[in-house]
DNA sequence: ATAATATAGTTTCATATGTAACTAATTTGC
DNA sequence: GCAAATTAGTTACATATGAAACTATATTAT
């Protein structure tokens, strides 16, 4: 006799989305406690000084675009920003509802000190892995991430 | 002459820490979506309901234990599922302090709905990569896992 | 030129989440 | 046997987040 058909089954620890989940806040809440500790910077302001230092003097809607980040957020980040004195702003000359944002010069020197950090981090966590398994990782992640997100823009 | 020192640069859409988190957020905001259009159930209360689901009769701080979440998340799902008749609790004879917990029979339906949309949702997810590369990509997450958090617990 | 529509960014409000304080029951050390 | 320390779970509070409403400017259509 044919076997039953299986019932389908789910062990929750070795469901994608749910590794996926708690690996991602994992490696998150560590970065950003180191973020914090020195800096007093949260993920959303790292973010958005990260852009700003690789491509200085855009606007918010341009930061949202690249780091996945709703203009709420980027709105916020940015004011907490402003405040601290590591980004600054000016009005757009040609569309005055624009703001251009550029890094400050303490900004920039913070900047300059996170950079190696946060590489720091990303190494600690795939050191663990050779040449070829972080290659085999990073073209995995990009299939998930068109999977996930059909429409997703090709960077 | 040799090359100065190439100063570190940090290009976010590289960084893997950042696209752990956009992939993760993606895939959890599409499942989330699907179980709460659908059943009015959040993530944190479909994990305690995954858990019961394979291993019914547990307590709260064991399903805190494999669903990497907190006491407190487990409490606030435990208590919305009680609220939606979707599990049931009774105090435990030996220690009056824990709570048994297990799905009702309206729990169970709903458990035996949710689990093929859950494992369509991994398929759809998991479809674009052949078996090697699935084996590879379990392999890689294992290993970022206990590189990420090195006191995890094996399973 | 002007009314209607769209866009950039902020504010508001309702809800989610994390930390710490709390209650009640149990275990430990003496 | 009892005070002190632990553990299970809940509640309270402060902060984070997301959706929708809002303000100001710019663009489009007539």
């Amino acid at each position: 006799m044919p076997d039953a058909p299986s019932k389908p089954s789910l062990r929750l620890s070795q469901f994608l989305p749910y590794r996926l989940s708690v690996l991602s806040n994992t490696v998150s809440r560590n970065i950003a406690d180191l973020y914090d500790r020195e800096f007093g910077i949260s993920i959303w302001q790292w973010r958005v000084m990260a852009v700003l230092g690789e491509n200085s003097g855009i606007t918010a809607t341009e930061i949202g675009q690249v780091t996945a980040m709703d203009k709420v957020a980027v709105s916020r980040a940015v004011s907490g920003l402003l405040d601290s004195g590591h980004i600054a702003r000016r009005a757009s000359k040609e569309d005055a509802r624009r703001a251009i944002l550029t890094l400050t010069a303490k900004g920039k020197e913070v900047y300059d000190q996170i950079v190696p950090i946060a590489l720091g981090a990303e190494r600690d966590l795939v050191e663990s892995l050779s040449p070829d398994e972080q290659a085999q990782l990073a073209a995995l992640m990009e299939k998930l991430a068109r999977a996930a997100e059909p429409d997703r823009p090709l960077w």
